[in-house]
RNA sequence: GGCGCGUUAUCCAAGAGGCUAGGAGCCGGUCUGCAAAACCGUUAACGUCGGUUCGAAUCCGACACGCGCCUCCA
C-alpha cells in the first residue's frame, strides 16, 4: 500500500511519507461561525472526513485538528445587527455546525479548538515575528511585512508584482507594503478585545491557524487541508507566519478540495447561490449527499443540481438494494431448518469469488491514488453487478455460496466504513427513501389500498381493462404499483 | 492584466502512452394477462488544429470555450 497525494505546494502527486512513521498530524480549516453552513462546507467536511477515515484505515495514528473561527469581522457585524454580543453568535453557529456535521455522519476530529481559546499562543507567535523583524507595530495594529519572507506566495505560485498589478489591493496608510496583512487589530469601541503588548485588540484572521496547529501538532506537521479558495491569502499567510516565527518547514503536504458549483459557478455567500446543509437534508438524506460528493474526485469542481442528486440517489439505491438482498439471505440462514448442502461454486460463483479477492486491493489502490473515491465506487458497482447475477443464477444456496455472500457483505461494510456509507442498514435506508417520496403524494393511503383491492378483484375476474384503468389512475397520482407473487404493494414514482 | 484548472458518449464521471472504468438513461432480454418494479445484457466518447511516437483521451505547442484565485469565502 503506497498512498500518493496531490500536494498544492509542488503541484504534483507525491508519495505520502509522514514525519513520524505510523503517525499523521492533520489540520483542516473549519468555518467562521456566523451563519448556517452550505453545501460547499459539507463538501469540505466530507472530503476531509474520508481522508481522515482512510488514513486511520491505512493504519496511521491520526491527530485531526479542525478549528472554529469564533472571532472575526463577520461575527461582530452579525452581533451588531442582532443587537447581541459576538459570543452569542459564535456559540449559536458552533452548535449549528456541530449539528450539521453530525447529521452528515462526519467522524469527530481529535481536537476542535476555538480561536478565542488560543489568544496566548497567538500573542507568542506575533512576538516572535516582531523579534525576528517579520512584523511591525503600527498605530495599535500589528502587520506582517510580506517582503521580509522570501518564501511568500510559494504555495499559490505568484509574485508580489503581479499581485499588485491586479490593482484590487487597498493601500492602507498603516501598512508599509500594500500586501502586508494584519496579525493583530486594535479594537474599536464596542468590539470584543483581549489584552496584548500592543494594546487591547483581537487577532487577525490568519494567525489563529498558525497558533492552533502548532499547539496541537507541533511546528512541522504532515497535512494541512481546506478549500481551494483558502490557498491565497489564508494558507499563504499561515506559511509566512509559522515559518517566519519557527524557522522551519510548516506543512509537508497541502491538500485542497474543489468547489461545489451551481450552473458551473462557484457556490458562495456573496453570489447568493447557495443551499444550506439543513435545507438540502430535507429533500435528500445524508448518505445520498455523501455519495454524490464521493462520486467525483475531491479536487474537481462538482455541479450541484437536483438531477445530479437524483442520479446519486439511484446509484446508492442500487447498491443498497443489493446489500439488503444479501442481508436477507444471511438472516434466513441464521435460523436454518436444515443445514445448507455442500457443493462447489458454479461458474458465476467463481467469478464472484474472484471479485471478492480483488475487492480490497482494488479499493485501496483507488484510495491510495490521491483518494480517488469515484474510482473506488466503481469497484463497488462492479461487485454489485456480479453479486446480483450470482443471486439470480443460484438456485440452491450451498455452504460455499453462503460463505461467499457473507464475505461480500463484510467487504461492503469495510469499504463503507472508510467512505462513511451504509451506516444505516440497507433495508432501513430503502424504507426511508420510500417514506420520503411518499411525502409528496395527494392520494390517501386508504384510498390507494381500496383501489388495489378493487384491481385485484377485477384481475381475478379477468377484467383486465378495469384493472389497467385503476393502475393508470394511480400512476397519474404518482403511485406505482408493484405486483409480486406475495401480492401488490405500491411505491411513489 | 497575472497565475492556475478544466473540456471524455444523451447526462454524471474515472482514466498520468498500448490493457472492458463505473453510474443514470436509451435499447434488447428474463419475469408478467399486458405492464411496472427488480435483475441481466448491450450501446457509444475523448473541444479544434498541428507535433512527438510503431502507437496519444493520456506527452508537447497553438487556438477556442468554460471556470477559479488575485477581496471575506470550504
Amino acid at each position: 500500500m503506497a498512498l500518493r497525494v496531490y500536494n498544492t505546494l509542488t503541484s504534483e502527486k507525491e508519495l505520502f511519507v509522514p514525519l513520524i512513521p505510523g503517525r499523521v498530524g492533520m489540520y483542516v480549516c473549519g468555518v467562521t461561525v456566523y451563519d448556517y453552513c452550505h453545501i460547499g462546507h459539507a463538501r469540505a467536511g466530507i472530503v476531509f472526513d474520508i481522508i481522515y477515515r482512510y488514513l486511520k484505515y491505512a493504519g496511521y495514528d491520526v491527530t485531526y485538528v479542525r478549528n472554529y473561527t469564533d472571532i472575526d469581522d463577520k461575527i461582530i457585524n452579525r452581533a451588531n445587527q442582532e443587537g447581541t454580543d459576538y459570543r452569542t453568535i459564535a456559540d449559536r453557529y458552533i452548535e449549528a455546525f456541530d449539528e450539521d456535521m453530525a447529521s452528515l455522519g462526519l467522524a469527530k476530529p481529535t481536537v476542535e479548538p476555538k480561536a478565542t481559546d488560543h489568544i496566548g499562543g497567538i500573542i507568542s507567535i506575533i512576538e516572535a515575528l516582531i523579534a525576528k523583524g517579520h512584523a511591525y507595530v503600527s498605530a495599535g495594529d500589528v502587520y506582517y511585512a510580506v517582503e521580509t519572507f522570501t518564501g511568500y506566495l510559494k504555495l499559490s505560485g505568484r509574485n508580489l508584482e503581479d499581485m499588485q498589478a491586479g490593482a484590487r489591493v487597498e493601500v492602507g496608510d498603516k501598512k508599509r507594503h500594500p500586501m502586508d496583512f494584519a496579525l493583530w487589530k486594535g479594537s474599536k469601541p464596542g468590539e470584543p478585545w483581549w489584552h496584548s503588548p500592543w494594546g487591547n485588540g483581537r487577532p487577525g484572521w490568519h494567525i489563529e491557524c498558525s497558533a492552533m496547529s502548532m499547539e496541537f501538532l507541533g511546528k512541522t506537521f504532515d497535512i494541512h487541508g481546506g478549500g481551494k479558495d483558502l490557498v491565497f491569502p489564508h494558507h499563504e499567510n499561515e506559511i509566512a507566519q509559522s515559518e517566519g516565527a519557527n524557522g522551519c518547514q510548516f506543512v509537508r503536504y497541502w491538500l485542497h478540495n474543489g468547489f461545489v458549483n451551481i450552473n458551473a459557478e462557484k457556490m458562495s455567500k456573496s453570489l447568493g447561490n447557495f443551499f444550506t446543509i439543513r435545507d438540502v437534508l430535507k429533500t435528500y438524506d445524508a448518505e445520498t449527499l455523501r455519495f454524490f460528493i464521493l462520486s467525483a474526485h475531491y479536487r474537481s469542481p462538482l455541479d450541484f443540481s437536483d438531477q445530479n442528486l437524483d442520479e446519486a440517489r439511484s446509484g446508492l439505491e442500487r447498491i443498497n438494494s443489493c446489500l439488503a438482498a444479501l442481508d436477507e439471505i444471511v438472516a434466513e440462514q441464521s435460523a436454518p431448518r436444515a443445514p445448507a448442502p455442500a457443493g462447489a461454486l458454479a461458474e458465476v460463483g467463481l467469478e464472484l469469488q474472484e471479485k471478492a479477492d480483488q475487492f480490497l486491493p482494488r479499493f485501496t489502490e483507488a484510495m491510495d491514488d490521491d483518494f480517488n473515491s469515484a474510482l473506488a465506487l466503481g469497484v463497488l458497482f462492479e461487485t454489485v453487478r456480479c453479486t446480483n447475477r450470482f443471486i439470480a443464477e443460484t438456485k440452491e444456496m450451498t455452504q460455499a455460496s453462503l460463505a461467499l455472500i457473507s464475505r461480500i457483505r463484510g467487504l461492503f461494510a469495510e469499504a463503507g466504513g472508510v467512505l462513511g456509507l451504509f451506516s444505516t442498514a440497507p433495508a432501513v435506508w430503502l424504507e426511508g427513501l420510500k417514506a420520503a417520496k411518499a411525502g409528496g403524494i395527494s392520494m390517501a393511503p386508504d384510498e390507494i389500498e381500496r383501489l388495489i383491492v378493487e384491481r385485484a378483484e377485477a384481475r381475478a375476474a379477468k377484467n383486465f381493462k378495469r384493472g389497467d384503468e385503476i393502475r393508470d389512475l394511480l400512476l397519474e397520482n404518482g403511485i406505482q404499483l408493484l405486483d409480486s407473487a406475495q401480492g401488490t404493494t405500491w411505491n411513489v414514482k
